[in-house]
RNA sequence: GGAGAGAUGGCCGAGUGGUCGAUGGCGGUGGUCUUGAAAACCACUGUGCCCGGAAGGGUACCGGGGGUUCGAAUCCCUCUCUCUCCGCCA
């Protein structure tokens, strides 16, 4: 959520945000101006009227301790009580349209952003690796995978239907080595500290994050008696970790680490990528979340994008980082790195990893506050998050990347050790 | 699932229906003292919203919501959460 006092003072600004995001400010911008100034003015006369109750409450109160009768008083009073919760029911509905109307309206960008419309307009800003070249045609995942039984699409359609898969044997082992290595590099290497968070939470946690109320379409729902959801992401659970504190600001930057398995209902991506690994209902990811001091948090998404990349050059795997436009950007954040990972089947780079500052957006809504030196006034945290990086787009990679001409798969040197010394992945004997 | 206890300021912990934003302690900040530090002592120390250029004024907040009352942290109802014991359970 937007700073209720910067949306009043600075309506431009927030419409000029919104239409280089690409969504019409018209519905937005009029209806605060006009919620705005009528509760504005319900304040003013119910903390008049307020103010007149208090005071003959007061009477009342030295009336009886110097014995004298005060019941002629009453009658006036109550009926200003009568008023008084007239104007406040108004005011409830007043307030409740304007939270509701806060709630659906995304961050601000950075003014780093480049003002564009779509994926298109998004900036580049380095590339690590050369792609390889093959001397044969490189497989699709989905052919390799299988062929090298350790991936089966069919039986996972069978218990699940589409958007789903299973991870066999050495494939198995790759994810979770591919986890236990990412996790190992962000603790010990880049400071993060490890997290088993809930993989379900609740809706507030997800109204903090910004995926309630707007995207509820995208979230798979508990059943039954249960105000719960399956996480899309572990940025819900890890920046909910800290809902409703406040920071010893000394203690900042906090930086979280977890991995967690994802789901995601991916509604409305009926025609997109539905062969393959890239977009299931269900995929591991580890991700990366901080928290910081507003005049850190830019410094800490530069740091947080480089740990992310830094997976990626240990596996020796080919990227580029892409700077999001305004057009192509996240609901709650304010400024967003996609890396980009090379797959040689489809010739291209694809978002491996997303890296946000989100600014005061999150912990606004989540009630995240630090204190600057350990006292003093509190002020929001800065949230950030990144995955470091999406498991199963990582296996997508590695499989593609390190595949040879028979089919098997070379295990990149930094796993290895995390995959009991295998350092080719074979076909099965037939 | 059954029984009980609780929720107060950054933290701990008092609180009589009527100047209670709320005693006290801890913590924090500033000061006195000291070569320095500690100790001791003194002072200060919540937040949101509204009006105002500011100074300042007003209002609200004792888990959430509702009620009783001229007036509620205090009485009543309700919800949520936490804790303890019993049962069940990976």
């Amino acid at each position: 959520m937007l700073d209720p006092a910067f949306v009043r003072d600075h309506l431009d600004r927030l419409e000029a945000a919104l239409a280089h995001r690409g969504s019409d400010p018209a519905p937005v911008v009029a209806p605060l101006r006009e919620l705005d100034a009528r509760r504005r003015q319900l304040i003013q006369q119910v903390e008049g009227l307020k103010r007149d109750q208090n005071a003959a409450s007061a009477e009342v109160a030295r009336a009886k301790k110097d014995g004298r009768d005060a019941s002629h008083m009453f009658d006036e009073n109550k009926a200003r009580g009568q008023q008084i919760k007239q104007l406040e029911a108004q005011l409830d509905e007043i307030e409740t349209s304007r939270a509701a109307l806060l709630m659906t309206i995304p961050n601000v960008p950075h003014a780093s952003v480049p003002v564009g419309a779509s994926a298109a307009d998004n900036v580049e800003v380095r590339r690590h690796g050369e792609p390889r070249t093959f001397d044969f045609e490189p497989k699709p995942h989905w052919d390799l995978g299988p062929a090298l039984g350790i991936l089966d699409f069919e039986r996972a359609t069978r218990m699940s239907g589409s958007r789903f898969a299973v991870l066999l044997r050495d494939g198995a082992r790759l994810a979770r080595a591919l986890i236990d290595f990412m996790l190992d590099l962000h603790t010990r290497e880049h400071g993060y500290t490890e997290v088993e968070p809930p993989f379900l939470v609740n809706a507030d946690a997800l109204r903090g994050t910004g995926n309630l109320p707007k995207f509820e379409q995208d979230l798979f729902k508990i059943a039954g008696e249960w105000d719960l959801y399956l996480i899309p992401t572990a940025e819900v659970p890890l920046t909910n970790l800290h809902r409703g504190e406040i920071l010893d600001g000394r203690q900042l930057p906090l930086r979280y680490t977890a991995y967690t398995p994802c789901f995601r209902s991916e509604a409305g991506s009926y025609g997109a990528d539905v062969r393959g690994l890239i977009r299931q209902h269900q995929f591991d990811k580890v991700e990366l979340v901080k928290f910081t001091t507003p005049d850190q948090s830019y410094a800490e998404l530069e740091a947080l994008t480089a740990n992310a990349e830094e997976v990626l050059k240990r596996l020796e795997l080919p990227y580029r980082t892409v700077l999001l436009c305004t057009g192509d950007m996240g609901f709650a954040s304010a400024k967003t790195y996609d890396i980009e990972v090379w797959l040689p089947s489809q010739n291209t780079y694809r978002e491996i990893s997303s890296c946000s500052n989100t600014e005061a957006f999150q912990a606004r809504r989540a009630g995240i506050r630090h204190r600057p030196h350990g006292t003093g006034k509190a002020d929001f945290v800065h949230t950030l998050n990144g995955s470091g990086l999406a498991v199963g787009r990582t296996l997508i990679a590695v499989l593609e990347n390190y595949q040879q001409k028979d089919g098997s798969v070379i295990v990149p040197e930094a796993l290895r050790s995390y995959m009991r010394g295998i350092e080719v992945i074979h076909p099965p004997r037939t």
